[in-house]
DNA sequence: AATAGCTAATGGTCTGACCATCGGCAAATA
DNA sequence: TATTTGCCGATGGTCAGACCATTAGCTATT
């Protein structure tokens, strides 16, 4: 004998439409059949499919437009919400997260360096000359560096790789932000910031990975210097 | 002018149990009033009240058990579960997925050499212990198998790391059980995988976390070499 | 003292109704 | 003819009441 699953009408519903985004029958930007015809599909009350609606909602997974209708949202937006509950990071999570993404952003230099094609390290190139472009532009300069490492992890070819580091990167993005945006610090961090990211590019263009992993090491363990006192603070 | 914000009934219960939660004016393991009655205390209908509840059980936040109450979680699931979800809306690649975790693997082992509290070091040797007694057990084994990772996982103190390798780990496991359930392999193969999780295991307790890693990564590529084969026959 | 059965409380689900909002269409207007 | 106005249906949001399944705790039987 086993202990019987419990199994909750809208947690199946839930688990039926993220299965069909999942596999891509629903894309974004469609939209879903009124409330009241999915519920005589789904053969359930209008209660459980609204709820099972709202909890996908306030994953950011789908959004309902009162008089329209119910859209599936573009992929990521979730993590816009997500950071909305940014109080459950506590220290020592944060600690974690960034522990976490050292380790994928080293990774994923190592394998970028092994993978990357030539239209890739244009890419990286590219935002290594907007960041050097927006020195003076914190905004830009920002926007420019996540695009770096971000690109940088496309270079590795590894669609979960990409996926976890674009996630716990974004769930740090505000901290960094605040961290860059100490004006005390900006100028010589910035400049400091830029010759690193200089160092990882050229270990890429010479397919040295690791070098590339070692030079993005020692950048977020500078970078997160930073954040490690700010979150103290 | 400017556009007024609608505001949705079930979002300000949302925020206002949050509010609570946060302020730790709810604690972990609390018991919230029955619906029925914050429905009166809200001053709102049942349904929107539960569409909030239950979007935050779905972050982990509240637990609700049929015939005893609404409970307040162990704060913290949120980050993870999220990652899950993160995680689950992107094709999963096997091949990505194993990359990915080979990468993870090695490097908790390499966290978990240097932080490994002697209960954690205990606790791992007994899962080998237990694989070595399945050995003629492939149900035990396997089970024994994965509890040594994860073990390993958790004695890196990072729940972060230990959320994304049990993740990976989830998805990749019916094929490991598949690879390990063929009956001509069964038996050197579990010889060989009890052999190289001795060796991950000695460096452990030797404290060198390079020898862990490296033994690590020994063991992952030498055991989805036949999961690669699996996936392509 | 232990067990079986009852009862109340509670989360889970269903139904039907009403409201506010939005899109589109037709009529009125310039 | 082109623009505005007003209306109507569709849709998500909300509410109220009812019933069900499960649980805990009490009671009475053994």
């Amino acid at each position: 004998m086993r202990p019987v699953q419990r199994t909750s009408v809208s947690d199946a519903i839930i688990a039926q439409i993220t299965d069909l985004i999942e596999r891509n029958v629903l894309k974004p930007g469609d939209r879903l059949p009124p409330e009241r015809e999915l519920c005589k599909r789904f053969q359930v009350g209008r209660s459980s499919l609204r709820e099972a609606l709202r909890s996908l909602s306030m994953m950011g997974l789908l959004e309902g437009r009162v008089g329209e209708g119910t859209f599936v949202c573009d992929k990521g937006q979730y993590v816009e919400r997500a950071l909305q509950w940014g109080f459950l990071l506590d220290g020592k999570k944060l600690q974690d997260l960034s522990e976490t993404r050292m380790m994928l952003e080293s990774q994923t230099a190592y394998l970028a360096a092994e993978r990357a094609t030539p239209a890739d390290l244009a890419a990286i190139a590219d935002a290594l000359a907007g960041m050097a472009a927006g020195l003076a532009d914190a905004g830009r300069f920002l926007a420019s560096d996540l695009q770096f490492h971000l690109l940088i992890a496309q270079a590795t070819h590894n669609s979960i790789l990409y996926s976890l580091l674009e996630t716990t990167r974004s769930y740090l993005q505000e901290w960094i932000k605040e961290s860059l945006a100490e004006p005390s610090l900006a100028g010589p961090r910035a400049e400091l910031s830029l010759a690193e990211h200089r160092q990882i590019l050229a270990a890429l263009q010479r397919r040295d990975a690791k070098a590339a992993r070692q030079a993005m090491a020692a950048h977020i363990r500078s970078s997160s210097g930073d954040l490690a006192e700010k979150v103290r603070g």
